[in-house]
DNA sequence: ATACCTGTTTCCCG
DNA sequence: CCGGGAAACAGGTA
């Protein structure tokens, strides 16, 4: 389920590997998360060299290796980073394989709907170290969706929350949950947002944004109680503020969870 | 069997 | 050219 905390979460499953050489690497050629690029580019490039640095940045995940090898993950829908024993054979879905002394680093992914990238460079590649603020960082700020609202006017709130050029890292049940806090209608047009509205909406991103590190990003677990994350999966459950009924429809080619008696 | 799905890219339309 | 929305991607799960 990766979105900012969950992604944050699967990238410490490799913390592991870190300080250790890659023995070999194998790669499942037929994956779509290779579109991109030569799969052969990843076994060539990774065999031999160790591991420095793992890091997200929304979405994205960024792992250093000795050598100047950069190789980027993304998780997409279904994508998941797992340690396994050493003597791990390659399965059916699973798009890459580390093997170092103590463990093999594994990502799986059987929608293909994740991405792998490498680089090799003297300094991390642009697809990187290009990527806007993250909604974690305090570059992030007022203007960032002042800015996106301005722009964007015509596009359902909700769509604008899910765009990663302005949102990187926002998913779609911290969307929802973001638009509850900040009593704000999915469906409403963002050119139609008053400037408290915004402001409010900009704040209760960093709650969100925060709040789901500190809880999904560290433990892995579930957000704190209270939070419409508990009861936005399935039809019929009523809203944690209101005790009334909440909706679940399509908005902005996403199901989205909300709250007619508190959003407006 | 059928419908639905935590993400992004591509295609089509106005 | 630009913006927005649907479709597509491919398989698991209920």
């Amino acid at each position: 389920m990766p979105e900012l905390a969950e992604v944050a979460f699967a990238c410490s499953k490799w913390n592991s590997g870190l300080d250790k050489r890659v023995r070999e690497a194998a790669t499942l050629p037929t994956s779509r998360v290779y579109r991109e690029s030569d799969h052969t580019e990843f076994s060539n490039l990774l065999t031999g060299k160790k591991l420095i640095l793992a890091e997200t940045h929304g979405k994205q995940m960024l792992f250093s290796f000795s050598g100047n090898i950069y190789l980027g993950i993304h998780l997409g829908m279904t994508g998941s980073l797992a340690n396994e024993p050493a003597t791990y054979e390659i399965q059916k879905y699973d798009a890459l394989v580390l093997r170092q002394s103590e463990c093999s680093l594994v990502f799986r992914d059987p929608r293909q709907f994740g991405r792998l990238r490498i680089s090799c460079r003297t300094k991390p590649p642009p697809w990187w170290s290009d990527l806007p603020p993250s909604i974690t960082e305090n570059e992030f700020n007022l203007e960032i969706v002042e800015k996106a609202v301005i722009r964007h006017n015509r596009r359902p709130i909700k769509a604008l929350l899910l765009d990663q050029n302005y949102f990187p890292g926002m998913g779609n049940w911290m969307a929802d949950e973001v638009l509850w806090r900040a009593k704000l209608r999915p469906s409403r047009l963002a050119g139609t947002l008053d400037v408290n509205e915004i402001a409010y909406l900009y704040n209760q991103t960093l709650f969100v944004a925060k709040g789901a590190m500190k809880s999904v990003g560290i433990k892995g677990g579930d957000p704190p109680k209270g939070w419409l994350f508990h009861v936005r999966w399935k039809d019929g459950l009523l809203c944690p503020k209101t005790k009334l009924p909440l909706i679940r429809e399509s908005i902005g080619g996403r199901t989205t969870c909300w709250s007619p008696s508190y959003q407006s």
